[in-house]
DNA sequence: ATCTCTTCAATACACTGTATCGCAACAGTA
DNA sequence: TACTGTTGCGATACAGTGTATTGAAGAGAT
């Protein structure tokens, strides 16, 4: 009974640990959108069969969360910040272009709790730029304000991106995109302050939107920390 | 042959149309959840065969168009507004009202271009409101930032509120509510400025929250809508 | 009365998340 | 060395999904 006569033993399988798994995941995330993670597209990606991740997960939305606190990772950052503004500025342009990187991030953000351990640092960070020029519930309040915005302004942002590449990649144009829908829903004249808008708007890109945007909403926060609240 | 002898001739299918077909779904949501709503449940709602539902729509996804456009209906109000600003909050916290009913409506919010013919209403309404207040692109502006605000506000409120059902009706006492995960958290000393806040913070409900943000956010827009921009 | 055309229901397919179950390899004991 | 308990894994299974395809049956027209 030579070597050659047994068969060989069957594979170990493949050691496996959360990382991988949501390594796999983001990278199929990031090839077909959310909807094309399924947990035994994962697992095959890994040589492995679908039950084996419920060693690691309990549950698909698990892993989703665990995508979601991988992708905070990029928004941390190590540099120092010159004050509170610019670090809330950073870290929501940083938020953004992750975004750019993961698309379904916007499906996700804002969805659940993020109580990752990378989540917990980034809100951690631009909590500290903030401490001690307000009170604590005007810091909240200030951090979760621009947050909202961030997270608003970034599905829309990616909405939109989307709509376009469905409508066949035509330009930044929605109204060549959508063209007969909407010229026939401003022809109407039902709205005529919207049809004012779409015909003599200037065509923006989606990044100076977002930053024109957060400016403001800093400026608000600005107008908060000035005068310690009432 | 008598009639007796004669069977009954086949039920003549029950008249469909969207509005029916939208309203089944909206109730399934409202009852389950958008994962409640399935093609199969809805028809059966309506006494029909599931291929049938593609008369009407061509994708699941177009059916969450048309509930998102029918919720519409409800943010949308026949009251006249004082000024831009009234106009801007009342219909912010009519969104917000509005998925306070349907929460699923936090999952669908900012996730599409809206295009339904409600969803445009709402939207002439917020730009009337500000219709030579400024130039058109800064109407613009405003009327977006404050929009991914109160999307990006909305979907925060309703995943706690979701987590907090979710640990078992807790107390809005994030700490009690994710307690054992929290607390080691923030023992690790590694989030020192969090655990500040989450200690000293004090407890505001989800509406009083909201609404500060809101105006934190309008006040911006004061600002920008006062002098014209440079 | 026959034929066409529309409308719907049934069937089918590929795929999903996850519960259950039984096997096979290891650790520890006799 | 033989046995046994435990654990981790794969296969199988189930109920459900969105949607393409097919086929029949009714309405309207000739």
């Amino acid at each position: 009974m030579t070597v050659w006569d047994r068969p060989e033993p069957p594979a170990r399988p493949v050691p496996l640990d959360r990382q991988r798994i949501v390594a796999a995941a983001v990278a199929l995330a990031d090839e077909g959108g959310l909807e094309a993670v399924s947990l035994r597209k994962v697992a095959a990606r890994l040589d492995a069969g679908p039950m084996r991740l419920y060693g690691y997960i309990s549950t698909k939305e698990e892993l989703f969360d665990l995508m979601v606190d991988e992708v905070h990772a990029e928004i941390l950052t190590e540099e120092r910040f010159g004050d509170w503004r610019e670090a809330l500025r950073v870290h929501s342009h940083r938020t953004r272009q992750a975004t750019r990187r993961h698309e379904w991030l916007a499906d996700l953000l804002g969805g659940r709790p993020a109580l990752g351990p990378n989540a917990f640092a980034v809100t951690e960070a631009k909590l500290a730029a903030l401490d001690g020029l307000a009170d604590v519930d005007t810091v909240m309040r200030a951090v979760e304000t621009v947050s909202a915005y961030v997270t608003g302004a970034i599905r829309r942002e990616i909405a939109d991106v989307r709509a376009e590449r469905a409508t066949g990649l035509s330009k930044p144009d929605w109204q060549r995109a959508f063209g007969p829908h909407m010229t026939r829903m401003l022809a109407t004249g039902r709205f005529p302050a919207l049809a004012k808008i779409v015909h003599d708007g200037t065509e923006v890109d989606a990044e100076t939107s977002f930053a024109t945007g957060l400016e403001w909403v800093l400026d608000a926060v600005a107008a908060k920390l000035a005068r310690p609240p009432a």
